[in-house]
DNA sequence: AGATTTTCATATTAAGTGATCCAGAAGTAA
DNA sequence: TTACTTCTGGATCACTTAATATGAAAATCT
């Protein structure tokens, strides 16, 4: 990008995860500019603002990376390879692993990352909504594509499974954040997955 | 209170309900003293200071008020007169409708009241923190309590049944804020239950 | 009445917010 | 070298934050 001129004295990747970091413990709004420039290397001001553009610009970017690393847990959900009760098991389990993980903050960035919004940067908000609800999607597809492929019955329960995983998947970020261990969240995760398993078809071998 | 003096000339009770309302869309630290003082009637600062201390101090007054009024969807949880799986089905189902419904803000306060927080509010955080633990509890003693009664197994499926259901209860304000219904919602418990009753055991009439 | 108590409106505080300006430094390209 | 481009540090911008100070207004109590 930048071929000329004076070379950038920070790394502008770990800046950005510095930043990710941040975001993701604190959220959106509580993030000050002071406490981003101090975690992501001291930089001034004018650094930050000819690197990354603003604030929201920053969120933005910090959200697609976030998305291109530790959300790609959710990945298996768009595989179509994958038998549909298999992706939700494993985008569950892994969301569930990467959120207890104490290498960083605990919990879903997507979730929590702008749960706290004033009314001027609802746009933010916005942002995280709509990749919720991508998500949303994913799982109703997953449990169609079963009803369709004949592996699910499709009844009343069935119906309801999509809001299940949904709601549930969006529980454990608060889980997550109050401690709650990957252990005990992979045993919920398994029984949970008993009422996939009470209305399933048998496939002929 | 106040036998002599000026009287107040503001409605405290309403006052309190409308802070609620604002602390309850926008969170804590997003909501600031001019929104307050605007909502609560115009009051002035001196006013508010007088009434309410501070701003930390109006928001546990108001999470208390919660508590004792929207809150009391969870009151089944500690009626020991209930049979456990009535306890825990009347929680969500409440909690459902209320979190759902449209004339006062979506989700629950205790979930996303301070879920973005800046590390000076960690106390404002711990309370809500708190109050969550108290609710994981009191699922926990309907489960054990339905299993010392005969009325559901002692397995695996049911020993992870609290934490299914505290993070679903937990995922319903995310969902609620994103705009699904009480209806899906609903669905989705009665859905959810036939894991309870999958473990249930016959009691004898 | 007059003393006391509490609330009110206005102005103001110090600190923090996101964002910009400017002069100089440090590179590349001719 | 000289011209050009980009980055850095520090000062500063206008604005908002939560919280106070001051003095007058409005009630009760003696």
């Amino acid at each position: 990008m930048a071929r000329t001129g004076r070379p950038r004295e920070f790394d502008r990747d770990k800046a950005l995860n510095a930043a990710m970091t941040l975001f993701w413990a604190q959220g959106y709004e509580p993030t000050s500019l002071t406490q981003l420039k101090s975690c992501m290397g001291n930089i001034s001001p004018t650094s930050f603002y000819a690197a990354f553009g603003s604030k929201e610009a920053l969120f933005r970017e910090v959200v697609q990376h976030y998305l291109a690393t530790y959300g790609q847990v959710m990945s298996p959900l768009w595989d179509e390879n994958l038998i549909p009760r298999d992706a939700i098991e494993r985008t569950l389990r892994g969301s569930a692993r990467m959120q207890a993980t104490r290498t960083h903050p605990c919990g879903c960035l997507v979730v929590s990352g702008a749960s706290n919004c004033s009314p001027e940067n609802e746009a933010v908000q916005a942002l995280l909504a709509a990749e919720r609800q991508r998500t949303r999607t994913g799982i109703r597809v997953c449990v169609e594509r079963a009803i369709a492929r004949g592996e699910l019955r499709d009844c009343a329960t069935t119906a309801a499974l999509p809001d299940i995983f949904a709601t549930f998947f969006h529980g454990m970020t608060c889980e997550a954040r109050d401690g709650m261990t990957s252990t005990h969240l992979d045993a919920a995760i398994t029984s949970l997955l008993t009422l996939w398993d009470a209305n399933a078809l048998l496939t002929t071998p």
